[in-house]
DNA sequence: GACTGGCACTCGAATCATCTGAGTGCCAAG
DNA sequence: CTTGGCACTCAGATGATTCGAGTGCCAGTC
């Protein structure tokens, strides 16, 4: 049905496409790619790609522009995935190497990959699930509040606050902060919930109520760590490179930013970071985003993926380039938190 | 020069051109307004005022719309800040009371603010430069990797790694942790480092290297803490309220909203929250922002400000209202930060 | 059978002329 | 000082016209 021209036929008509954002006729195709054969011949192509519904006329008497399918036909067949300079790469791991904390490093992902791309970049923090509990401490700030710190084995620090029901002793605190640490420590936080659960019992009957209300607490700690699916996002500025219908490309993703909950739900699953996940246009599942494109992958090591990260830009965004960005940038990433 | 009259013909056209954002003649402005005379005498008095400088006409025969120094005395003088409804009042201490700790006061804050005004909400992060050390807290992780968590009263914290020269002893860590308490705890952080640097001499001339190494980061830590200034961004799907001239009017604005530099130097210096900062059009320090305003204020205690929130929003906004809005979230974020 | 040059046709976008009306400035009268 | 009246201006809307990139199709060529 499609033979080999034809489809250099499509892949040409892409790259021009994203490279001008023109509908592209096939004149300019013959002239721009040397596909040696002539504009009669490409425009026979044509009318058998849009048979198949690869590309389509915005109207009559104009070029024609890729359709969603004829985006992901390129992707998946007639495209490699670019790989980063040398000087990128170089760029990548030493604007990464200077970050200080976890948040740093997501802070400097985001801001990295928005730089490279060109496209508003998302990048959601480790995911707690698999997480261990690293350290737990209980502070006590005045006889009647006490202060509850998390650590995770992500580099997460999640505090509470508690106000027991009556004043509490300096002993029984040091000796629950050690029987919560050698309950709860190099446990995953999933598993830990059900080992804190057994913690007050072991104490005297007198003492319960005030170290089950601390449990209480940390239970709650706990759950919400678990839960919490933080997101980072940058260079929405990009955004302006969209074109110009303003109401309908623009604000939808305006708006999706602001969603932390829809921006997950388009990253999606995280997958590992040899896996790119690229969804086009209608693809995705909102109606409004139908004119552009995400692609994410996950990180966090080789075989496992911590969370995910990716970008957001129109469906006729460079591809090639984009996902080798987004995979190179996931590389660096998971080895820089593999290291520390 | 300017009677009673033409400042009321003033305060409508403003107005009107903010509820509109059409240029505002002579004619519909008697017939909105009951100002009881004739559009002549009002096309009379708009000469005073374009003569002044306070209003302008974008073309010869278009109507008139303010010029900055035009809101400036509007809000000056012409215009009295607009309290919220108490249902309004109700909405925000009820979203306010629900965040678990002070990212999320942040976090919520910012959403609440652009919801309320509809423009683009900014908070900083409460400045810590009048903070205080709770507690530090030095961690065994591996016997040659250590964990320090500070813990301030503004409920940051800021973690660091350290991997000592040689392995520690566990002793020498507790002994340490409780130097380090006491010697910090209740310490404005930049006191803090000064006092800081006087620990290693208390111990052992056998420990100081080790001791010196883990106070020479947790120093590090202080500083970091000291001059960061992170802020909180949001509400930026409502730049598309602006109008229609995007590349001069949103792209700006969605620019500065990546630097956070540029958007502290916006918000300006902290005031207390009973004043507010408005900086309209070309009083800002950036020229690109010259269709943008801000109006910030300070938040954190009645009488002396940890941080400044605010928003970003065209020339053309709704000021009694927005103004109100600024300052009502302000004083309830105030109050929340003081009763936690 | 696949490719090509030629040609008539289509139709969006650009150009230009024209019209319309909101809004103005000014003046003379109240 | 205010007002009705009036001539004037000019941006934006409307409509006719042109222009040309691009198409589909066909007949001829390799």
């Amino acid at each position: 049905m499609l033979d080999e021209r034809k489809l250099d036929v499509l892949r040409a008509i892409v790259e021009d496409y994203v490279a001008t954002h023109e509908p592209v006729g096939s004149k300019t195709l013959v002239d721009r790619h040397n596909l040696g054969v002539s504009p009669a011949t490409v425009r026979n192509d044509m009318a058998a790609l849009e048979e198949e519904g690869y590309i389509t006329q915005p109207h009559t008497s104009a070029g024609r522009i890729p359709t969603d399918a004829g985006y992901r036909l390129f992707v998946d067949k007639l495209s490699t995935v670019k790989t980063l300079t040398a000087a990128e790469k170089r760029a990548i791991t030493s604007f990464l190497a200077g970050a200080v904390d976890l948040d740093d490093v997501v802070r400097r992902t985001v801001r990295l990959l928005a730089q490279i791309t060109r496209q508003v970049a998302i990048v959601q923090y480790p995911s707690l699930n698999r997480s261990h509990v690293r350290h737990v401490e209980v502070v006590t700030m005045t006889p009647r509040r006490l202060l509850l710190v998390l650590i995770t084995s992500a580099g997460r620090v999640e505090q509470r606050i508690v106000e027991p029901p009556h004043d509490v002793d300096e002993q029984l605190i040091a000796d629950l902060r050690s029987r919560l640490n050698t309950a709860l420590a190099g446990q995953r936080l999933t598993e830990a919930a059900t080992s804190l659960a057994a913690v007050p019992e072991t104490f005297a009957p007198s003492d319960r109520s005030l170290v089950a209300a601390i449990v209480t607490t940390l239970l709650e700690a706990f759950t919400d760590e678990v839960g919490e699916q933080r997101i980072a996002v940058g260079g929405a500025a990009n955004l302006t490179r969209y074109g110009d219908d303003f109401e309908r490309n623009v604000k939808p993703v305006l708006e999706a930013l602001e969603e932390h909950v829809i921006l997950l739900k388009l990253l999606g699953e995280a997958t590992n970071p040899q896996t790119l996940t690229v969804r086009i246009g209608h693809e995705n599942p909102y109606e409004e985003l139908a004119t552009t494109s995400v692609v994410a992958t996950g990180y966090g090591s080789k075989s496992e993926a911590l969370a995910t990260l990716g970008i957001v830009g129109p469906t006729h965004m460079d591809y090639p380039s984009t996902m080798g960005a987004v995979r190179a940038v996931a590389r660096y990433v998971s080895q820089i938190l593999a290291d520390s």
